[in-house]
RNA sequence: GGGCCCGUAGCUCAGUUCGGUAGAGCAUCUGGCUUUUAACCAGGUGGUCGUGGGUUCGAUUCCCACUGGGCCCGCCA
């Protein structure tokens, strides 16, 4: 991707001319889809297109141009004898790679490609770069991350699953937004972080005295005072930092949708998912059904319902929710989970993963956790042991996580206190306390549903990608120093 | 944080077995060709072989460290 010396001559070429080959802008009439797709509409039919120049034939008088633009790729025929001198002089000067505009005619080749055939050739942006090859594109992951620009002009599926993902997203909104909700902002810049257990990342304030401030966790504390204040319903779509290592389903900074509904409690919620993920999978792919790396995933409603305590304790023998805190050495070793600070917390989870997490490719609602799991949740109606929270798994990821929200002020304020002892004890991720938000819930805040609805993992699905870096148009890289990017030469950038 | 694999031309890759001044295709440049589509034919340009150190008469090749990336594990509501 070096600066090529050659096409800076090009440049100057055609300023020479009086060709300005950086344009303000081009009249375009016509995509390469409809013109492909409508051919015998437009045959004949004088039309402007405009794109990339993916590849260039030529041979003595006549060039074949593949244009690339948004929809796709369409040739462009080229007869020097149909040219005047300033396309001519465009022609000689373009190379792959370079934005045209090519006014023409519709027609077909003789070998039957449907093409335009050139009047008029305009330079839209001619590049210094020079483009991967035309077989094998740019494959190598860091290159492709790095440069997601060239990423996205040589693989096109790259535009096409970021497409998708934002479809998704407009689906959720829409899905929201049908139930009366409002979509909110909150502060991702905060004094305080919370609504999760994480590492903040921190920042520093310069005209507040340098205070130190916290990039969001979730938005969950804010969005329950919207609740209190009587908004009803409200969501956000929402960037969240979390200060932890990356994998191929996490990312430190990563999207969720967070959803809270006055007066209705989580049974609400899964009834929601199964129509949102039901709906999209049914609107953009025409099925319920959709493969995933050779697996075929079905979003049919209604999703499994995995009692997984019930179902662990018929797997293992073990019943989670009445674990005590001597039985968890016992079972870490019994189990071979080989946690090194074994909690009923951990062990629960390790043994949901050595258990049960397998058995969640189909859409699954994993319900109904052991109360110490859920600090802010509501108990489960008929028993104390567990709490009303599910989370969704899809392809085995979680991709939501829901719960009839904690409501009772003074049981938060303990849940509150125990989180503080848990802090100064060095648990670097146990939320700060909350006295502002203590404040609200005091006031009295209805009964509640909440929501988190991953964008990321939902996308990996729908797109058939392991990554998460896959849809997430620009994944964090380590800094290194580029090394390909030198200036070009002095002399070509003189005149 | 641990393990494995990888980094050679703008891109995709050979070469390193067994150390001896670096190769192909595409791109780019020059010439030829007015219906090609991986166009073709002839010729040319292009490389601190990721970085630093060590061994050696000599290192892209062997050794060490570092760096960047990928996968797996650990951590992570």
């Amino acid at each position: 991707m070096a600066i090529d010396n050659a096409k800076i001559e090009s440049i100057e070429a055609l300023r020479r001319a009086g060709i300005e080959p950086y344009p303000y802008s081009y009249h375009v009439t016509n995509h390469a889809k409809e013109i492909r797709d409508n051919f015998s509409e437009f045959e004949g039919k004088e039309v402007s297109i405009a794109g990339r120049a993916m590849q260039l034939r030529q041979m003595g008088g006549i060039t074949f141009i593949d244009v690339q633009d948004r929809t796709g790729k369409i040739q462009g025929l080229i007869r020097n004898n149909d040219l005047d001198q300033k396309s001519l002089l465009v022609l000689t000067n373009s190379s792959i790679g370079d934005n045209l505009g090519i006014r023409g005619i519709v027609m077909k080749s003789k070998r039957g490609e449907i093409s335009v055939s050139a009047r008029e050739l305009t330079m839209l942006s001619k590049t210094l770069r020079t483009l991967p090859n035309k077989w094998q594109g740019l494959t190598d992951t860091e290159a492709r991350y790095r440069f997601r620009h060239v990423d996205l002009m040589m693989n096109r599926e790259v535009l096409k699953t970021f497409e998708v993902r934002s479809k998704f997203m407009r689906h959720v909104r829409d899905a929201l937004d049908s139930r009366g909700a409002i979509e909110v902002e909150t502060p991702i810049l905060q004094d305080l972080y919370g609504g999760a257990s994480a590492k903040p990342f921190t920042t520093t304030y310069h005209t507040l005295d340098d205070k130190q401030m916290f990039l969001r966790i979730s938005d969950e504390l804010y969005l329950k005072r919207l609740i209190i204040g009587g908004a009803e319903r409200v969501y956000e779509v929402s960037k969240d930092f979390r200060n932890e290592d990356a994998d191929t389903t996490h990312n430190p900074e990563f999207t969720q949708v967070e959803y809270y509904e006055a007066y209705s409690d989580y049974e609400t919620f899964m009834k929601m998912m199964e129509e949102m993920l039901s709906a999209f999978a049914t609107n953009t792919f025409g099925s319920t059904k959709v493969e995933y790396q050779g697996e075929t995933i079905d979003f049919a409603p209604p999703f499994a319902r995995m009692y997984w305590v019930d179902e662990l304790k018929k797997m293992s023998g073990i019943d989670v929710s009445s674990i005590s805190d001597e039985d968890v050495k016992r079972i870490n070793d019994a189990e071979g989970l080989g946690l090194k600070h074994p909690d009923r917390y951990h062990v629960a989870d390790s043994l949901f993963d050595k258990y049960l997490k397998g058995k969640t490719l189909q859409p699954t609602f994993v319900l109904d956790f052991p109360t110490y799991m859920c600090p802010l949740t509501k108990t489960k109606r008929g028993n104390p042991l567990l709490a009303e929270r599910f989370e969704l798994y899809v392809g085995r990821m979680e991709v939501a996580n829901s719960y009839s929200e904690l409501t009772d002020p003074l049981y938060q304020r303990k849940m509150f206190e125990e989180q503080e002892r848990a802090r100064k004890k060095g648990d670097e991720e146990a939320p700060p306390f909350d006295e502002d938000f203590l404040n609200a819930i005091e006031y009295g805040m209805p009964p509640t549903a909440g929501i988190g609805i991953s964008i990321d993992r939902p996308t990996m699905v729908f797109t058939n990608q392991t990554s998460i870096k896959e849809v997430i148009l620009f994944p964090p890289m380590k800094s290194t120093p580029p090394n390909e990017s030198l200036p070009p030469k002095e002399s070509a950038l003189d005149s």
